[in-house]
DNA sequence: CATCATCTTTCGACATTCGAAGCTTTCTGT
DNA sequence: ACAGAAAGCTTCGAATGTCGAAAGATGATG
């Protein structure tokens, strides 16, 4: 589980690199991407960001040219950000060959083991996330 | 596979949040831990920081009081960076709840069901890999 | 239509990172 | 031995990213 969590990061890591984002910002996109166009404060609450982190993150994006930001016509105090063609072929381009991957490395399961392997996903994240809630109930250091 | 990446996010993060440390403090304290004492250069390969930032990176955990640093006796070039007591009590307190749940979830499976998720577990870090080390090969953006 | 709430941005301060330079200690060749 | 190079860590200055607070603009309410 240990060395599959390190595998995960270093692949975010090499995301963000290719695309010579940091990893706040490749996080932000890929929230964007998952609900495109998206609210800056949308935003700010799914990337557990301040405002003033977010509105920064998103001039980034933007001058990059991954995204653009436009008021919304129904409450002009809110501001949408979307994502641009460029940003959803950058997401093809790093997430599609892994998808692919991944789907063709499944096919070598049958089907009572697919179910196995769902159980277990579901109940390690369950798992995880009860601990991650035991932390929360702990007193902060300092 | 996301919303268990997600979820070992969300712990990592309550983690840090519990013992006063930023991501990074946590992560060389994990590495220090894991090979007791460690050398400050060890430590900066394997944490993937400059020479600079471990520094200062000790120099918190130290202040914190998880860490001591010592002159190598055999070659005083090097510093030696050792766990304190509160360090390996604050691993138990986080992660040893979590090793027992998982301990514990685990046992709901049979020995091929075990069998298959191993499996699983080392083609998911396989296919991740082979997909990080596509992403260097191209080329970093701007 | 005045006031309060909502949403984003700007501002100033602080934390973390890096590259480069510096210091001490060890190794190498003569 | 000893001069010079290498190894290993730290210090320094600059750049980047984050936050809280305040400000600005728009919308809702009585």
């Amino acid at each position: 589980m240990r060395l599959l969590q390190q595998s995960f990061d270093a692949f975010d890591e090499s995301a963000a690199a290719r695309l010579g984002l940091n990893r706040t910002d490749l996080r932000c996109l890929d929230l964007i991407l998952a609900k495109d166009p998206m609210a800056a404060g949308e935003l700010t609450t799914a990337a557990k960001l301040s405002p003033a982190a977010t509105t920064t993150a998103i001039d980034r994006l933007e001058r990059a040219g991954f995204v653009t930001r436009s008021r919304d016509a129904a409450n002009r105090r809110r501001v949408l950000v979307a994502a641009t063609e460029a940003a959803r072929a950058a997401e093809r381009e790093v997430y599609g060959p892994l998808g692919e991957a991944g789907t063709s490395a499944l096919r070598r399961y049958g089907e009572e083991q697919l179910a196995v392997i769902i159980d277990f996903l579901e109940t390690a994240r369950r798992v995880q996330e009860e601990q991650t809630a035991r932390l929360k109930k702990l007193p902060v250091r300092e």
